[in-house]
DNA sequence: CACTGGCACTCTGCTGTCGGGAGTGCTAGA
DNA sequence: TCTAGCACTCCCGACAGCAGAGTGCCAGTG
C-alpha cells in the first residue's frame, strides 16, 4: 500500500515534471492527479524516494525533479510503451511508401521520426554484414583505372576507385568479371571474403597483379561493414531542449558530429529486438549526461539489419517516444525487408 | 582626408567588433587602433557614418556595432581576402589527400572547412550536368525487377530499381545494356536524354514495355540534378553563435535540415568562380537574416562543377573566412579534377 | 575649416534590499 | 498511518542607487 502510493507518486512527478519542465511540489502534485491523500502526506512519501535516489531537489525548498534513477524506474516498471494513434499509423505508411532507394527510405524514415518525436532522429543505414552480394561490377576508367561495384541485397551500392600498374584487356575484365560473380553472388558479405581466396589462382602470373589490386578493393568493399554509416535528422529539435543549453546543447551537436558516437550510441545492445532506452548517465559519452536514447533494431522478422532511434532531453515523453520509435521500426523493417 | 579617414573607422569598428563581440566605443577605438586623432573627432565621423547607415547602436550611449551595410562596405572595399599561412595549407592538402571515394572527399572537405573557419560549412555534391556518362549497368534483382545504375565521370552512382511487368530474359539484357552504353558514353548527362529518344525503335514492339521502364528510371537519374545532395557539418560551431542564440538558433537549424534552401543558398549566384558574399538580409530565407553566407564554385580550370561554403553570424571574421574557403575551393577543385 | 577638450546627459548593468510565494520538515493530534 | 498546522528556507521579481561607458554638442584653437 505504502509502496504502491510511492511509486504512484514518482509516476506523477515525472508525468508532471516531463509536461511542465518545473520543479513540482506536493501540492500540485494531489490538484492535478487525484490521489486521494493530503499534501502532507505526498511529502512524507517525497522525502523517502528522495532518500532512495529517485528523485532530488535543485535547491532547498523547491520542487523535486527525477534523477536519472527516477527515470530508469519510470521506464522499467511505471509506464507502458505508448500505443500510436490510427491517424499516426496511416502517417507513418503513407510517409515511407513513397520511398525508393536505400537512401530515401533512410532519409525519409529520419524525417519522420523527428517529426513523430519532436526530437532527434537517428538511423543507422541497413549493415552490410547481414546482407548478401547481389552483383559486382567492373567498369573501366581510364586504361589502368577501374572503378569496382559491389551492389548488396540491401539495394547499397559500394564503389572503390582502384589504379592498375598495367593495362587491362577487355577479355581479362569480363573474366574477371565473371568469376568474381560466380564466386559471391548470393553469399553474405563476411563469407565472401572467404570464396575469393582461391580467384588469382585462376590466372596467369602477369594477370595476378590485376586480380590482386581488384581484390583488394573488394574485400575493403565487403568489410566496410564497422565504418556503417548513419543518418541525423531534426536536429532543430535541440532548441527545445531548454532555455539552460547553451551548455547543454554545445557538446550535443559535437557528439552529433561524430558518426563513431552515434554508431555506439545505437549499438551497445545486448538484444537489438527489444527496445532500449539509455538514460542521462548510463550513457557512456560524456556531454550526452542529460540526454536520454531510444534505440531499437530494424530488419525483417529473420535478422536486424541496422538500428534507429532518437535522442532528446532526459526530460522526455519515454512512453510517447518508444511507441513511435517501435511502430517506426516495425514499418521500416518490413519495407527493408521486402526490397 | 575626411572620407579617408571615415572609411578607416568603419573599418576598425568591424574589426574590433568581430574580435570582441561587443559594441565599441569612440575612447576604446583610439586606444586600439592609432589613428592620430582624438575620440572626440571620430565621435563626429561615427555620428556621419550611422546617418549614412552603416553602423547603428543597439540603444542610446552604447557603442556602436556595424549594420548589414556596413559590413558590405568593409567587404567590398576596406578588406583583402587573407592568404593562409602555409602551415594551414599544408594542413588542407594533407587533409584532402588521403581520400578515396567521392563521398570521401566531400566527407573530407566539409571537415575541413568546419575546423578552418570554425563555422557551418556547406559542400554541394559535383554536379551531375556538367558530367559525363561513364557507364551504364543494369542487374537483375529478380526476374521482374532491374537495377538501374548510372555512374558517371565525376565517380557519382545512381541507382534506380524498375518493376518490370513481365519477364526480362538475358538476351535483352544484354543487348539493351550494350545499346545504352553505346549511345551514352561519354555524353554530357543533359544531352544523354536526346541520345535515347530513337533507342525504343530497335527494339521489338513486346520488348518495348521493357525498354521503355528502363529508359524512364535511366532518364529520372539523368535529370535528377536539380536536387542535388548537399554535405553539412560543423554544426556544433552554431554554439559558438552568441548567448542571445535560442531565438537565433532555431530557425538556423530549421534552414540547414532543407536540403532546397541549402542549394539556393549556395545556389543563387552569376558567376560561380568568383567569391560570394551574401550578408545578414541580402539572404533571401528568413531566419538566416543575421547570418552570412560565404560561398564560391569549384571544379577543373574549365568548369565549375559544384558551390561550397560556410554560414555563420554575421559578425564573421570575413576576410579570414573568405581565404579559407576560396583555398579548400581551389585544392578541391584540382582534386576532382584529376579523379 | 578641421580638430580638440570639456561638459552635461543618457543609458546599461551591477548591487543590495525587501517582500511575496512556494515548498519543505517537523511535530502534535486524530 | 494519515492529517493539520506552523515555522523555516530559499528563490524570484521589483525597486532603488550608483558607477561606468558612451554620446552629442559647443566653444575654442591652430
Amino acid at each position: 500500500m505504502l509502496e504502491d502510493r510511492k511509486l504512484d507518486v514518482l509516476r506523477a512527478i515525472v508525468e508532471d515534471y516531463v509536461s511542465t519542465h518545473e520543479p513540482v511540489g506536493s501540492k500540485a502534485l494531489v490538484e492535478r492527479h487525484n490521489l486521494g491523500v493530503s499534501p502532507a502526506t505526498i511529502r512524507n512519501d517525497m522525502a523517502a524516494l528522495e532518500d532512495e535516489g529517485y528523485i532530488a531537489q535543485p535547491h532547498t525548498s523547491a520542487g523535486r525533479i527525477p534523477t536519472d534513477k527516477g527515470y530508469r524506474l519510470f521506464v522499467d516498471r511505471l509506464s507502458s510503451v505508448k500505443p500510436l494513434s490510427p491517424a499516426e499509423r496511416k502517417a507513418i505508411q503513407s510517409f515511407l511508401d513513397g520511398a525508393m532507394d536505400l537512401d530515401d527510405i533512410v532519409a525519409r524514415t529520419v524525417r519522420l521520426l523527428a517529426q513523430l518525436t519532436r526530437q532527434v532522429a537517428v538511423v543507422q543505414y541497413p549493415s552490410l554484414s547481414r546482407s548478401t552480394v547481389r552483383h559486382v561490377e567492373l567498369v573501366p576508367l581510364a586504361t589502368t583505372r577501374l572503378l569496382v561495384v559491389l551492389i548488396t541485397s540491401t539495394g547499397r551500392v559500394e564503389q572503390r576507385v582502384v589504379e592498375i600498374g598495367a593495362d587491362v584487356p577487355d577479355s581479362l575484365l569480363g573474366e574477371l568479371r565473371a568469376q568474381l560473380n560466380a564466386a559471391t553472388v548470393g553469399v553474405r558479405l563476411p563469407d565472401a571474403a572467404g570464396m575469393l581466396a582461391e580467384l588469382p589462382e585462376r590466372f596467369t602470373a602477369d594477370q595476378r597483379i590485376t586480380v590482386a589490386s581488384v581484390l583488394s578493393a573488394l574485400l575493403e568493399s565487403l568489410v566496410e561493414e564497422h565504418e556503417d554509416r548513419v543518418m541525423l535528422g531534426g536536429t532543430a529539435n535541440l532548441a527545445r531542449f531548454g532555455p539552460d543549453f547553451p551548455q547543454t546543447i554545445h557538446p550535443v551537436l559535437e557528439a552529433l558530429e561524430e558518426q563513431m558516437v552515434l554508431l555506439r550510441l545505437l549499438g551497445e545492445s545486448t538484444d537489438p529486438s527489444v527496445l532500449q532506452v539509455r538514460i542521462g548517465h548510463e550513457n557512456s559519452h560524456e556531454g550526452l549526461t542529460s540526454t536520454s536514447v531510444v534505440s531499437v533494431g530494424y530488419g525483417s522478422e529473420s535478422e536486424m539489419l541496422a538500428k534507429l532511434g532518437v535522442l532528446g532531453p532526459t526530460r522526455m515523453d519515454y512512453p510517447g517516444t518508444m511507441g513511435a520509435v517501435r511502430a517506426v521500426a516495425r514499418y521500416v523493417g518490413k519495407i527493408v525487408g521486402e526490397a
